[in-house]
DNA sequence: CCAAATGCGTAACGGTGATTACGGTTGCAG
DNA sequence: CTGCAACCGTAATCACCGTTACGCATTTGG
C-alpha cells in the first residue's frame, strides 16, 4: 500500500507542478513552488524526479499516455469512420488545447535544451498521427474519402481541426474553447474534409 | 546624425539580441549576454529600452511592422486576387516560421506575465487578418470563391496555410520549412480552399 | 515497541540574472 | 581646446533558483 500512496502523492505533486506551471509560466516555475503548493519537500521531489526537467518530462509523458488512452478508446467503436471523427474531433480539441497541454507547450517552448519539446511532440502528435491513419484509411475503405498519401489527408485534417489554435493558446492570447466550440470546430473539419477529399472529384 | 548613429547601433542591439535569443532561447538570454554580443553596455540597453520585458516588446513591434509592410507591397499589386494569395502565401509562411519569428513566439510562450504573447498576437494575427480579408473579399468580388463570413473565410485559410507549424516549430520539432515546401503549402491551401470555398458548390 | 526508511520543513551552497552604479573614453558643441 | 553628454566595460547589489544537506516527525516492517 505504500506504493498507493505514492502513486497518490505523485498525482498530487503533478497537479501542484500543473498548477503552478499554468500560472506563473515555465520560467516563473520553480522547484520550491510546486513543493510548497504540494506540500511536499525538495527532497522528495528531487528523489522521485531527478531534476527539474525529469519531472518535466514526467508530466509531458504521462499526459501523452493520457491522450493516446483516450483516443484508442475512442477507437474501439464499430461506427463508421466519420462518425468516429466526429467524436474524437472534440476530444482531440480538448486535450490539445486545455491548460495542461498550453502549460506543457509553453514549457517546452521555453525549454532551450529542446529536450521537452522532443518529448512532447514524439509522444504527442507522432502517437496520434497513426491512430488518426487508421481512422481515415477506414473512411477510404468505406468510401467515404478519396486520397492517395495517407500522411497528407492526416495532416489536411490536423490543420483543419487544429490550425493555429495552439500556438494563439501558447501565447496567452486564445481563451479555451468551449465545449461548443469545440464540437462545431470539429464539424467544420469534417465537413471541409469531406468537400476537399470527396470520393467524387477526383484531383491531387 | 546623432540619430542615425542610435538606429543603426539599435538595429545591431536587436540583431544581437535576436542571436542570443534563437541560441539560447528566452530563459537563457540574459541581458549581459545581449550586450556582450552587441558590444554595446547593460546601461545603454536599460536607459534605451527600460527593462528586459521592454527590450522584447521592442522586438515583437518592429518585427510585426515590418511583416505587415512585406505584405501591404504584395497588396499594392493589381494582380487578381488568387494570384496575389500565390506570393503572399509563401511570404507569410516565411515570415510566420522563420527564426525571428520562432524565436519571439518561444518568448511570449515563456513569458509568465502574457504581456509578450499579446503584443505578438496584436501586432501580427490581428495586423495580418485585415489585410487577408481584403484579399478574400477581393477574390469574391471576382467570383474565384464564395463565403458569407470574411472572417470564416481568413480563418480557414490561415488554418490551411499555416496549420500547426508555428507551435511545432516552438517546441522545436519542425525544421524551418524550405523555399519549395513554403511555396507548395501555399498552393495546397490555395487548392483547398478553392475546392471548399468554390463558386459552385453552395454550402454553409 | 524498536529501528530503519521515508517524507516534511527549512536552511545552506553555489551560481546566475536583472538592475543599478561608477570610472574611463570618445565624439561633438561652443 | 574644453566641457559635456552619451556610451563602454565592469563591478556591485539584491534576489532567486536549482540542488544538496540536515534535523525532526511519521510510517512501516518485524
Amino acid at each position: 500500500m505504500r506504493d498507493e500512496n505514492r502513486a497518490i502523492r505523485q498525482q498530487q505533486i503533478e497537479a501542484a507542478a500543473y498548477q503552478v506551471l499554468e500560472a506563473n509560466g515555465y520560467g516563473g516555475t520553480s522547484m520550491l513552488a510546486i513543493a510548497k503548493q504540494a506540500r511536499a519537500s525538495n527532497e522528495t521531489l528531487y528523489s522521485w524526479y531527478g531534476d527539474k526537467q525529469g519531472l518535466f518530462q514526467a508530466l509531458v509523458t504521462r499526459n501523452a499516455a493520457e491522450v493516446k488512452e483516450h483516443l484508442e478508446a475512442e477507437l474501439k467503436s464499430d461506427h463508421d469512420a466519420l462518425s468516429i471523427l466526429g467524436t474524437l474531433g472534440p476530444k482531440l480539441l480538448d486535450l490539445l488545447t486545455g491548460d495542461r497541454a498550453v502549460a506543457l507547450n509553453r514549457a517546452a517552448a521555453a525549454d532551450s535544451s529542446g529536450e521537452l519539446g522532443a518529448t512532447l511532440s514524439k509522444a504527442g502528435r507522432e502517437a496520434v498521427f497513426p491512430l488518426l491513419k487508421q481512422v481515415l484509411l477506414r473512411a477510404r475503405e468505406e468510401e467515404q474519402l478519396s486520397f492517395e498519401e495517407t500522411g497528407e489527408a492526416v495532416g489536411l485534417y490536423l490543420d483543419l481541426l487544429i490550425g493555429d489554435l495552439q500556438i494563439r493558446r501558447a501565447i496567452g492570447r486564445q481563451p479555451r474553447p468551449s465545449h461548443a466550440a469545440r464540437k462545431a470546430r470539429s464539424e467544420r473539419a469534417i465537413h471541409h474534409l469531406r468537400r476537399v477529399l470527396s470520393p467524387e472529384n477526383q484531383s491531387t
